[in-house]
DNA sequence: GCCAGCATGGCACATCGTGCCATTCGGTCG
DNA sequence: CGACCGAATGGCACGATGTGCCATGCTGGC
């Protein structure tokens, strides 16, 4: 259906290669990789930028084409809508979350492994990401004023339940209740949604990841699905960044 | 912003008038508004019908339009997206599954409270019931393949969540924290969602009710915020119905 | 240096969603 | 009963959205 893109919009878009690892030396990305890189971060920037600014609504995708330097229709190659353009934005630290969850130490207790990656996911690592992470709670702000904002931020909340299944899957014993791991998934992610929105509405900046563990330990704790034994995550790598849908 | 009406699209749909009695003898209506509603489900209706059979990306909203015999424009005002039209379908249930929690009796435990409710909203009470949980489940098969009305499914479960804080908040007791509160509206919430979906995905016919309360229960066990200590739930009745968001 | 592949930009076009105005119909008051 | 008022509808126009198609230019491999 779609003619260029192997990863069309509407996906949850891994910014591909900056796993746990700093990008210092990644010389693995093609340079029109890089460039397509570059150019979905400027656009999702642009984006926000300009929604902070004036308000969604009074935002057209020509003006963010336009703010991001490319033309209309390239824009749309992109994201499906002007308000998709903020997701990458959303998307970054779900992607640490499932990263480190993923890589979780297999003696580990499954609630105990999804606060430990909430921690993680939540506390930047160095100067970029803090500052990622002040334009994401400026943005968070601006969600529920908008209805097509609140659209993306729903979404992006589904898919990282969807998300979140077949890696919880993964470090689970094989013969965990399928609908366990749903109901496990939902939970931890409501939490995680929850607390983030907490976060960014409440004046005062408490600390995200400290809010976040708080959250969970009250929706998980009867939920503990019994561990896998062995400490092999199955296809931790191939189930992570999945998420199609 | 809006011209004409008080109550415009994107609100979660109260049909108005069949709380928990039958619509035999209600004359509270006016005429106008018994069209209106009339109008509202016969386009709910014919957009339901369409989705199932053509698939919604293949539906045009004058498709809809035409199909319940009014004009484009009108369409519009009744519905800001062609996805939308199905929203009544869908929060159906969810009306009834507040209005018989907000209802409930001042001893039960409030994870009780839930259950009992989720009971009744999925069990139905009469033919048209059956019937209208029928076309749902019908409708709920065909939102996994089209974004559009994903997207009016995620909005619906978010917007129920709303919903629930303020009834949960009239029936709990009045120290309880808030945080707590919006805890165990996702919880409860997410819970309904899964057996819903799994409920509707799946070709056995399982019991729908049971299934719910079955999710319910392992979600909100270690959830049980403390009961408010009289019967009198604080403003029941203007917490139900709110929900604009 | 040549060539295949891919990202981009421009154009056209169907659909979407809304503001504006005229018309019609239900509900109410004299 | 007739007249008025408000609300719902329909038609029209227009900006914005989102996509198919084709030409162009640049990247990466031979």
């Amino acid at each position: 259906m779609l003619a260029h893109y192997a990863a069309p919009p509407g996906a949850l878009t891994y910014p591909a290669g900056m796993s746990a690892a700093p990008q210092s030396p990644s010389p693995r990305l093609s340079l029109t990789e890089r460039r397509k890189a570059e150019t979905e971060r400027e656009i999702a920037r642009a984006a926000a930028d300009l929604f902070s600014a004036r308000g969604a609504a009074a935002v057209t995708a020509e003006g963010i084409a336009r703010e991001a330097g490319i033309s209309l229709r390239t824009f749309y190659r992109y994201f499906r809508t002007k308000e998709e353009a903020v997701a990458p934005l959303l998307t970054g630290g779900v992607r640490r979350w499932l990263d480190v969850l993923a890589a979780a130490p297999g003696q580990l207790p499954l609630t105990e492994a999804l606060e430990r990656a909430v921690r993680q996911a939540l506390t930047p690592q160095d100067e970029a990401a803090a500052e990622a992470l002040h334009r994401t709670r400026g943005l968070l702000r601006a969600i529920p004023g908008d209805p097509g904002l609140r659209t993306v931020w729903h979404r992006v909340h589904a898919t990282t339940e969807e998300a979140l299944v077949p890696v919880l899957t993964g470090l689970a014993r094989p013969d965990a209740d399928p609908l366990d791991i749903r109901l496990l998934a939902a939970a931890a992610n409501s939490a995680m949604r929850i607390a983030v929105e907490s976060w960014a509405a409440d004046d005062a900046d408490r600390n995200p990841a400290e809010l976040a563990v708080q959250c969970l330990r009250k929706l998980t704790a009867n939920l503990d699905v019994p561990r896998a034994p062995s400490g092999r995550t199955t296809g931790a790598d191939d189930g992570a960044p999945a998420g199609t849908l």
